[in-house]
DNA sequence: GAAGCCCACATTTTT
DNA sequence: TGTGGGCTTC
């Protein structure tokens, strides 16, 4: 019965073995990470926790996926089937659903994404009639989310001293008017956007002690993959889970966290013991799919960190090549460089197309290369860009779906309301939400009684908007009586998009037609599934709930599948590739430009690097160019310092000549038991203190950035030059002389 | 509401 | 360079 423990490593058994308490899997790349959690899902299944008891969770739909499958294969369907596992994301919106009238929804709340969420923050910045200039919608879109993640309502927002400041320098006093506004928008329109997903789930455990209890009970064991990249609220629920019974495993690798951009916080796992003091610490240091070049070129690069979990990870392969830099002259060369050796290889090795991959830091890289491939016509494929979901025509046909689903819904009313054209416009529009911000009820409300809310509309355009609602209503009607799919056809035939789409016969046109019926086939194939398991009734709501939280990952497609990968770097996280270039390895495109010289950030892009190389099964290739094209013009280019990272002995050839960068000392690595705060590690600098009396680490203030953490100072007397990393304006070089910095005790 | 023009802008994005 | 958004114009 357990036979399937013999093809797990000695560590990896270890690992899956250990059901008692708190557990911290610290996974190498390409360690069998995902072999452990399926393995030791299995294993607790085994020991006789019922599937529904046991909570696994992952970051993406095509995790869960895989992980579903494999465990299918050892302990069968039925039992997968009722498991506790997804996306964090998927998983707290079923719980919330559950629980929704504790919280203040109904089951049938909607989800915006991140389009919808950004359309309606602009929307409220223009009912204020503030500055879009100065309250950029993306902008206060990233600092709503933020706060979210850091458990901030509005409420709290506004106590806040910090973001008040904060605010205030930043010269938009009112972003927590927009929060509010917005919160309460999403609240009366009856959606969450993806963050609620998150914070609604950490307030109902957190106000509701018979609720969690009740969780608490049921979770009798919970998995987390991808750890290093939870942010503050998944660690938190995961917390408010785990602490009481402490049977938690959670499974990462620091080395590999590249997404703080998106709140993630690689403090949750280097913290992780801290929290869970009895924590058994497993690490699995083989790696499994590199060669021993690609492993130790890897290790010699990160260890240019400090702050990690002490592992060292080694391969039992074969040697391997040493690691090709190359240098081309422009970035024209550099595609065609690729190319050609993407050509060679696959002719002297036998090779596959899909055997290689182009890793790159930006999209904006890829074009050159499909250029390049292009002509000596090699097939590729790019990831990245628009996905399935976020189409124009996609997101109208699923914004009616959603205005099926939850009438109230504000953005998909907004959507599709003219669309095809029926003559209520913009102007009726902003009436119709004027109306509905006065009395605080949803749009529909009002569009559908424009009477009862005194709408100041002629008598055609009232007329137009009834017929709409009635449209809508007896699509709401028929929807209780008509399952997913029929709806789905309905809702096509009622709004003639038919005419409206069908008509037209050029290529967008006949995409936007295929689109649109693979759309219908998958709600199709998603009844018959659920019909299948022994569903019989299966609503929109259902399909809804589960496209809303799908990206394009999810939509894998057999037919590209002999074709070179093109994508960014954060998107191959994961994926495996016999042959892998890592292109455009230059200062300011990777590390990025926008990254300060603050060394917490510049570890990250480390560690993009570091998850760069060890996708290469066989062969890494690093090039680099000496010019490149960009933003409209020709930029001489240095090569990137990374590449000086990586220990000679592992390289072909002589290192390019690198400049040296103010960066950490001597490399020591994080003990974890003992982990202090995550603070970050302070630069070097030349001379600790100079006559202007500040020294390094010390906190200032500046009069219009704020106050900062002093990073490294330098020069004496009037050319006294002071580096300051700002809270919140990053890193900046100011003349002590002229930059009057008022240093502030703690 | 489509077309055309001008201006600003230029990372990474699991849900 | 090239794209996307906002604006005007017909």
């Amino acid at each position: 019965m357990s036979e399937y423990l013999n093809q797990l490593s000695e560590s990896q058994r270890q690992a899956v073995e250990y059901i008692d308490g708190a557990s911290l899997v610290v996974a190498g790349a390409g360690s069998g990470k995902t072999r452990v959690l399926t393995y030791k899902i299995a294993y607790l299944l085994e020991h006789g926790i019922a599937p529904y008891s046991i909570l696994a969770l992952t970051f993406t739909n095509k995790a869960a996926r895989e992980m579903k499958s494999r465990i299918a294969q050892i302990v069968g369907e039925s039992e997968v089937r009722r498991l506790w596992m997804g996306t964090f994301h998927s998983i707290f919106s079923r719980i919330l659903r559950r629980e929704s009238e504790t919280i203040g929804y109904s089951s049938d709340f909607t989800i915006y994404d991140a389009q919808d969420s950004k359309n309606l923050i602009k929307t409220i910045i223009k009912e204020k009639a503030l500055d879009e200039k100065l309250y950029k919608p993306a902008q206060i879109q990233a600092q709503i989310s933020k706060v979210k993640n850091a458990l901030i309502t509005p409420e709290l927002y506004v106590q806040d001293r910090e973001l008040s400041e904060y605010d205030q320098l930043m010269n938009r006093p009112r972003t927590a008017e927009i929060y509010a506004n917005y919160w309460e928008r999403c609240k009366t329109a009856g959606v969450m956007d993806f963050d609620d997903l998150l914070l609604y789930t950490y307030i109902l455990f957190n106000k509701h002690q018979d609720i969690v209890e009740r969780y608490r009970n049921m979770f009798r064991f919970i998995l987390v993959d991808e750890y290093q990249d939870t942010n503050h609220v998944q660690h938190e629920i995961v917390r408010q889970l785990a602490a009481e019974h402490q049977r938690v495993c959670v499974v990462g690798d620091d080395a590999q966290s590249i997404y703080s951009f998106r709140g993630a916080n690689i403090g949750n796992i280097l913290n992780f013991q801290k929290i869970f003091p009895e924590t058994r610490l497993f690490k699995l240091e083989q790696n499994y799919r590199s060669t021993q070049t690609i492993v130790n070129a890897a290790n010699s690069l990160i260890k240019k960190n400090l702050k990690q979990i002490p592992k060292t990870i080694y391969s039992k392969k074969s040697v391997g090549e040493k690691i090709p830099i190359i240098t081309a002259y422009s970035d024209f060369e550099e595609g065609y460089i690729v190319a050609s050796r993407i050509a060679e290889m696959r002719m002297l090795n036998n090779y596959a197309y899909s055997d290689f991959a182009i890793l790159y830091r930006t999209n904006a890289q890829s074009r050159i290369f499909e250029e390049s491939l292009r002509k000596i016509n090699i097939p590729y494929r790019i990831y990245g860009g628009l996905s399935f979901y976020q189409r124009k025509e996609i997101k109208d046909i699923v914004s009616y779906m959603r205005l099926i689903t939850n009438p109230k819904d504000e953005e998909a009313l907004k959507r599709i309301i003219n669309y095809p054209t029926r003559g209520i416009g913009d102007t009726t529009v902003a009436k119709i939400a004027a109306a509905a911000n006065l009395h605080h009820v949803s749009l529909w409300q009002v569009a559908s009684n424009p009477i009862a809310y005194n709408l100041n509309i002629n008598s055609g355009t009232a007329k137009k908007l009834a017929a709409f609602c009635g449209m809508i209503q007896s699509l709401i009607d028929t929807a209780h009586t008509q399952d997913a799919y029929e709806l789905g056809i309905a809702i096509i035939k009622e709004t003639d998009f038919k005419t409206e789409l069908y008509e037209d016969k050029t290529p967008e046109g006949l995409s936007r037609v295929q689109n649109i019926e693979e759309l219908l086939n998958s709600l199709q194939a998603f009844v018959l599934a659920r019909r299948e398991e022994g569903d019989p009734n299966i609503l929109l709501g259902d399909f809804l709930a589960e496209i809303s939280l799908m990206t394009d990952a999810d939509t894998d497609d057999a037919e590209n599948a002999n074709r070179v990968t093109m994508m960014t770097i954060h998107s191959a996280k994961g994926l495996e590739f016999k042959n892998v270039f890592v292109v455009g390895m230059e200062e300011d495109l990777f590390p990025s430009e926008y990254m300060s010289m603050h060394p917490a950030e510049i570890e990250e892009e480390r560690r993009l690097f570091y998850v760069a190389i060890t996708r290469a099964e066989e062969n890494a290739i690093l090039t680099y160019s000496k010019s490149r094209f960009r933003n409209g013009q020709t930029q001489t280019c240095r090569p990137s310092r990374f590449l000086a990272d990586i220990d000679e002995s592992f390289l072909k050839g002589a290192k390019p000549k690198t400049e040296r960068y103010g960066e950490p000392v001597a490399p020591h690595t994080f003990k974890i038991l003992s982990a202090p705060n995550v603070s970050p590690a302070k630069a070097v600098s030349t001379s600790s203190e100079t006559s202007s009396g500040l020294s390094v680490g010390d906190r200032v203030r500046h009069h219009r950035f704020g106050v900062g953490e002093v990073l490294s100072l330098s020069g004496a007397d009037e050319n006294a030059k002071a580096e300051v990393m700002f809270d919140h304006f990053g890193v900046k070089n100011m003349l002590l002389h002229y930059a009057k910095l008022e240093p502030i005790t703690p």
